[in-house]
DNA sequence: GTATATATAGAATGTCGAGTCTAAAAATGA
DNA sequence: TCATTTTTAGACTCGACATTCTATATATAC
């Protein structure tokens, strides 16, 4: 994907790596509308043209970005999940770091995938279908965590769907949260409640 | 606000509460930046130089759906509270209807107030301010219903803010939900649980 | 009927943004 | 050195959009 073998013509002035990781982060700050594609210029410090020869048009850029910020989560998500916690304990650690980026001031404001899925679904098919698929990885991981409930004992066979859902959903929440101005502590006390829900799972 | 005594000149071909109505279920529909003024010409019936004339730019208009909005779910939540039903009698019906709401094709995919929160909260002061006092009002209503909780005792006094958050997080929540593709069942399972947790909340 | 006031139709203006195109630059290989 | 290949700089095009402007229409007050 990256420059393979250096080849003729004259070599690249940036780093394709870099330059999705920067047009990631100016969609995910500023939305995708008014993300301008002289924003991506400046944000990535690659050409116009060279843009478009390296990614294709804006939503192709968007695409891609959108992709790569699942696949950040995915690889956070999946070390949790590694340490072979309880669905709890996992599930716990989860909504705090959400929490924690949420409030903190390092990221932009709430999260690309909900953002974006509030902002443009059901405007472009395209579009449409990225966000589906970060919708459905997003939800993957919530489905990992309560499957291990379920193997543990921790929650009954036939609630994977309905926890799962409600996890993907209470992170929607917090981003909703988060975006109308609401604080750590907030954030946190959400989890909390979210996650004494989650406990009542098996004596349902 | 409507025509009051009807004065000199050329009366109006078009009415003020409906035009606005409509401009709401627009914004509702297409979000605010991706609805133009053709959009509202169209929609509302009205002149693009009457609306200017008589709400002020597309701002102004957007900011004026935002009021009427929130107006409307506050009318029908304060009927809720009128039924002086429990704490969570009185949550069950306000997000089962918001279920239901979310679910159903009648209205435009999600809520007005999220939706735009998520898309355009943080790109223009007076549009931060309207969301600011949306998103506030809407809280209010969280807040009187755990109210009711705590004078008949069905949660601790100490839980108006912790719960009232919660709340209204899981009513964001379920906007990405549904924005996102979940059905019907799955926002009533959304509600189930968010309900569960809830009633545990005088045990804590 | 005439003056006045307001609303309407729709053209005009100016900005902004996405995507394309051309010429110059910078590398390689002969 | 020179032909070839790829990238780059940035001008250019074309459409969309918000807002304003002008001329006309339609009412009331006298």
């Amino acid at each position: 994907m990256t420059n393979e073998t250096r080849g003729r013509g004259r070599p690249r002035g940036f780093d394709e790596e870099h330059a999705l990781e920067a047009a990631m982060l100016t969609f995910w700050k500023k939305g995708y509308r008014r993300t301008s594609l002289d924003d991506l210029v400046q944000c990535t410090g690659a050409p116009r043209a060279s843009l478009y020869k390296t990614f294709g048009d804006k939503r192709d850029i968007f695409i891609a970005s959108l992709d790569l910020y699942g696949t950040r989560f995915e690889k956070r998500a999946e070390a949790v999940l590694a340490a072979n916690k309880s669905m709890m304990a996992t599930a716990e650690t989860l909504l705090t770091a959400s929490a924690e980026r949420l409030a903190g001031s390092d990221a932009p404001a709430g999260c690309l995938r909900c953002n974006s899925t509030l902002e443009i679904m059901g405007s472009d098919r395209e579009i449409d279908r990225a966000l589906a698929e970060a919708n459905a990885r997003f939800h993957g991981i919530m489905e990992k965590v309560v499957d291990r409930g379920i193997a543990r004992g921790e929650a009954g066979p036939q609630q994977l769907d309905h926890l799962s859902v409600f996890l993907t959903g209470a992170v929607g929440g917090m981003v909703s949260l988060a975006r109308s101005g609401w604080g750590r502590d907030d954030l946190l006390g959400f989890v909390e409640t979210t996650l004494r829900a989650l406990g009542e799972a098996k004596d349902r």
